[in-house]
DNA sequence: CGTAAGGTTGAATTTGCTCAATCTCGGTGG
DNA sequence: CCACCGAGATTGAGCAAATTCAACCTTACG
């Protein structure tokens, strides 16, 4: 076996989940701290778990702070959610020096897209709320009060919109401020300031259960809100 | 198609992604707002789809602070990851009204179950590092900078424990305090202080790239540490 | 009307950030 | 061997963001 020779890894295969993973390495990739495996925004070309060393997952807001959304150490797949959507969504840098392992795309890939209709439909929820998760992630690590509820506004408008729940201009939000506070992580009262200052800037109005977003492209803006991490093929 | 009657669920034909999912609704169930779909802990009988209203997965820490760590739309499965992963780790409750769609136990667990070991090695990661990231947003929404360095530190033990490379008491961790604050979500100066917090209590020391653990329990207790969120089946 | 839940406000306090200077320590070259 | 260098760690002072606590207002609804 390929592996079994290399650097270190087994200590690895103490993991029972990561065995049938080690065994379908092909070849092994070595990185020094700060280099990067894959770029925000790029599409995989080989699927990698990491055998030594710590990696991360990051995304960078304009204002130049970095949240890592996930730090990985050996026997984590790094990749594995840039594979199955087809392109990475954040950025994948080597923090120590590393070794990884590569896994052709196919091994990864195929196996679930030969998946029955309703698998697959479950796989992608998974990874669409995943998605979600990372940019929560983001949210509560760097953005400001007001960017978050921003953001939360601008992104409940884009999934409601998918399922034709939400009109051009906003949509029903029956939640009490406590309820937003215990999304975004803060305080009821600092909830209620903060939606006075979007208020306040004719961003959104929120009245009788109804959010109307009056000024969507500079919402958007203001909470940095790309939504292709929506996307989710 | 029984879908088609009920609860002006067809909106959500419109998304392509929702559609065998629909398919494999057997039964609909009603939820008031506050009423719990699934507590924290139990095993789930069946999984659910949201047809209509909102609904959320939650969390909550021992001073009585929730974090909404999901907020879910009319289309989203509710409880997927509960059911892969055998019970729930996070509470599920209707925040408005919501009728739900039911579908049987296996319909969602077995296509997954008999896949090839390594399409469930994938799925197995895939489940593990989303219920990181959902502890994540936990973390930075309601800990304290105290305890989501000190969280951080218990997690990467135990992570590194699994595959071999920490003792009992500690583990090497060769970053750099700015990683450190990109972790959790604070700059690198606030990091430096809570470290010193934390050495000034004893529970950690820090030295030439090696963390070590002097109180395991107590800085567990203070994090609010509960491993049972890694043990994905 | 009266009540209860949720929204709003103010003042005091805590927590965390910014900025800038200084310190430490492991290299590196002379 | 030693001076120097640079990255990272540490410190202090001032400031900004968010919390706490408590009071008060508004509104829906019986």
């Amino acid at each position: 076996m390929f592996v079994g020779q290399s650097s270190g890894s087994s200590a690895l295969l103490a993991r029972q989940a990561a065995r049938p993973v080690l065994r379908a390495v092909v070849r092994e990739r070595a990185l020094d701290p700060d280099q990067n495996l894959i770029l925000q925004g790029e599409a995989p070309q080989v699927a990698h778990i990491l055998l030594s060393g710590y990696t991360c997952r990051h995304r960078t807001l304009m204002n130049g702070r970095r949240q890592i959304t996930a730090i990985l150490v050996p026997g984590d797949m790094c990749d594995l959610e840039a594979v199955l959507r087809g392109w990475a969504d954040s950025g994948i840098t080597a923090l120590t020096r590393c070794v990884f392992g590569e896994i052709p795309l196919e091994q990864v890939a195929d196996p679930l897209r030969q998946e029955p209709e309703l698998a697959r439909a479950l796989l992608h929820q998974l990874l669409y709320q995943k998605a979600i998760d990372s940019e929560r992630v983001l949210s509560l690590g760097q953005r400001t009060a007001l960017q978050r509820l921003a953001h939360l506004f601008c992104e409940l408008q884009e999934r409601l919109q998918a399922v034709g729940l939400a009109e051009e201009d906003g949509y029903s939000l029956p939640l009490t401020q406590m309820e937003l506070s215990e999304l975004t992580g803060m305080t009821n009262v600092h909830v209620n300031r903060t939606l006075q200052a979007l208020r306040g800037q004719n961003l959104v109005r929120w009245h009788r259960g109804r959010l109307s977003l009056l000024d969507r492209p500079a919402l958007e803006r203001l909470a940095e809100f790309d939504p292709t991490y929506l996307r989710v093929p």
